[in-house]
DNA sequence: ATACTACCGTTTTATATGCAACTAAAGGAG
DNA sequence: CTCCTTTAGTTGCATATAAAACGGTAGTAT
């Protein structure tokens, strides 16, 4: 008998419970879609996290750490890591702020050929989802995605 | 002059701005929303995530990992090293089961204490977002984020 | 000018996450 | 039974995440 025929190789998506938590229904959500971008994403030697860095500082080359961090929800702490290890790579050079104490980022050229080169990547990663989501819900769901997070942000600066 | 007028201290929730990416959104969201539990819950010496698996092994103890990692989209090897965390505290203990080669768990004494202890922290933090989201948002957010990870997951199991 | 305060970034320590490669156990084909 | 495949979990390596503590810079009151 052919080996091809042997058995099926059993993957289950089945369905995922509903979590009481959403933490953990949030926490789970990102880690399968970054799951989903990072294999995209793989062939062009990039992960997700980086990937999406790289974009902001496209964007907003030379903002403040402490800046950026609030608009990403991302400790400074963690931000700042992260950004060393992308200058490590070459990918971004330091940008003078006018503060002394700020130590803001640009992109640097292979960060910008990387960026490119990932891109259509991103792209495929992002339609596939949104065909499945569906186009009318895609929209509702990261307004949605904002709104909670707005949400937490300000539980986290209010009072009760 | 005193000092309490010096200067308003500066905290800056601010808007936050759209990202285009879902994967970054995602990401963004679990950060915000997590930082929130974490610092609920900080006085009862456990973080969300724990928390979240506590919470799990309770509702369904001796499950083996395998079969929580798909229902969680953890790589089995995070859940095997948070498992050894959780086993080292003493807060969980392995459950034989059925099959040599799993390695299932179940909450131990300190664990269930811990849980309950934690427990009113975790209903007050998710109160708070909730009261802040609006409780008619409330349910359509975590099915829609049910929904986006299923897909995500269903995509990864798929061709094209 | 001096001192106090706010602000920005980094380092320390610890946990979370996942891929590749590995060991071990179970199941099936012959 | 023996070989091969599948399945479950662990280990090595690397990145992501954040609280706490620290050092350096800027602003401001006196």
């Amino acid at each position: 008998m052919p080996a091809l025929q042997r058995k099926p190789p059993r993957l289950g998506p089945e369905v995922l419970p509903d979590l009481p938590c959403a933490c953990a229904t949030t926490r789970r959500a990102a880690r399968a879609i970054t799951q989903l971008y990072d294999r995209r994403l793989h062939e062009a030697g990039i992960e997700a996290a980086q990937f999406g860095l790289l974009a902001v500082l496209d964007r907003m080359p030379g903002t403040s750490q402490m800046v950026q961090g609030r608009l990403l929800a991302m400790d400074k702490t963690t931000l700042s890591r992260n950004f060393k290890l992308l200058k490590q790579r070459g990918w971004i050079e330091p940008s003078p702020g006018k503060d002394e104490r700020e130590r803001g980022y640009r992109l640097a050229r292979a960060g910008r050929e990387r960026l490119q080169a990932a891109k259509p990547l991103w792209k495929a990663a992002q339609d596939r989802l949104q065909s499945i989501v569906g186009p009318r819900a895609w929209k509702t769901t990261l307004e949605t995605l904002r709104a909670l997070t707005q949400a937490a942000h300000a539980a986290q600066h209010t009072d009760s």
